[in-house]
DNA sequence: TTTGTTTTTTAGATTTGACTAAAATTTAAT
DNA sequence: ATTAAATTTTAGTCAAATCTAAAAAACAAA
């Protein structure tokens, strides 16, 4: 079934919003999409009469079994194409969200499969986010919140949850990337931050709020 | 400036069409589109207000200067994702002209440099057709028509111009693709057939018809 | 050149997705 | 438990792109 652009991210925010709390509430959705809760209602009963949500009046609403796949779908294709740009074309990590955001909606299926191949079937895309297989199944990343880990301990930036221009540049400044290799130095427990070790000799301090952005696995 | 896709497709097919003969007009531009007469007149109002167009009622229309270039920029990246389809997808010649019908329509600039530039700045697409470079500049291909080819003398397939499915298939059929050898064996002037080795063992016989729409280039 | 045919345009309706303003419902607060 | 505030929905518009049916213009033919 083919559903249009407009179809295809309301359903991805929903989706997006569902990982944060189960019900998604109208404003929230409509905060997300850069659009007005009256057109977000709208919507709603399309999407409701089409099989992809669960909506009351009033009381909230989630994605159906039906919406769920789609969603996943989308966020397969989205991926997919952020892993190639960076991957294949040489596009830095943190430009690639806004092209993603179109090329996900052509929706060919041997395009995305042959795709998927071409890229020998990548895990993760390039801010550490798994990449659903064509059967809807997301791998399971093992990682862990930097803020988290214990002290001495070497890792790997596997992902970063706050993908914002300003954390981007934070980041770059301090040249973390995914796959760069940290070990916690030190807490400071007056304000939570962290003294990190990047890569072979640099330190540099991060704050709370930033660290619990990092995530990274061990090994 | 952004065109919606739409508008793109227009331009698109009024450019095609302008290859043909200088002046469009609107049931055949309809015809192209399949769509109705009616729609087409609406559109070319739109495209003359945003000066993409030369047009007066009744008389036919044409591509402004800058509707051409935008026209140019639409079939550059339609025929660098036909390329990048073929060539690194795996996808059949025949298969790639709807998918890059969608991707067509993300017009990113560096998106489709950095594509190019992947590609190896490709010349020609897996049609044959020739692809306009980042300025607008179009390749010309040194071809000919296998029609009006002269007899023994080998040559390379270099386009084909007509590509509906019922071409693909014949052409399938006699294994000649883009890049094959042909060598023109004989002609015949009752039907105006010709008799062309395929390669290097096969031989067969193609009718005037066929013959008028594959292009080829000497050695 | 008048008439008939084809082509093109206008006029008015429809669909999709969005909007504003106002009404309905829910939630929070006294 | 009322009232106030926030959230959500309805009702009515609007713009883009399409359509049908009818009118206007161009063309072709006797």
């Amino acid at each position: 079934m083919k559903f249009s652009v407009s179809e295809e991210n309301y359903i991805k925010n929903i989706f997006h919003l569902q990982q944060q709390s189960e019900l998604v509430n109208t404003n929230s959705l409509a905060n997300e999409l850069q659009t007005k809760p009256a057109s977000v209602t709208d919507m709603l009963k399309k999407l409701q009469i089409k099989n992809l949500l669960e909506y009351e009046k009033y009381k909230g609403f989630r994605l159906s079994t039906k919406g769920n796949k789609v969603a996943i779908n989308i966020v397969r294709r989205h991926r997919l194409w952020e892993y190639f740009l960076v991957a294949k074309l040489g596009f830095e990590w943190d430009k690639v969200h806004a092209i993603a955001e179109e090329l996900e909606h052509v929706s060919n299926q041997e395009l995305i499969q042959k795709l998927d191949s071409f890229l020998n079937y990548p895990q993760t895309d390039p801010h550490g986010d798994p990449i659903p297989d064509g059967d809807g199944k997301i791998p399971v990343i093992r990682q862990l919140c930097i803020a988290d880990v214990i002290e001495k301990k070497k890792v790997i930036v596997s992902s970063v949850a706050n993908q914002s221009p300003a954390m981007l540049e934070l980041l770059n400044h301090y040249h973390i990337n995914i796959g760069t290799e940290l070990k916690i130095n030190q807490r400071f427990s007056f304000d939570e931050s962290i003294e990190i070790k990047v890569g072979k000799y640099a330190v540099c301090v991060i704050s709370n709020p930033v660290a619990k952005n990092i995530f990274v696995y061990h090994e």
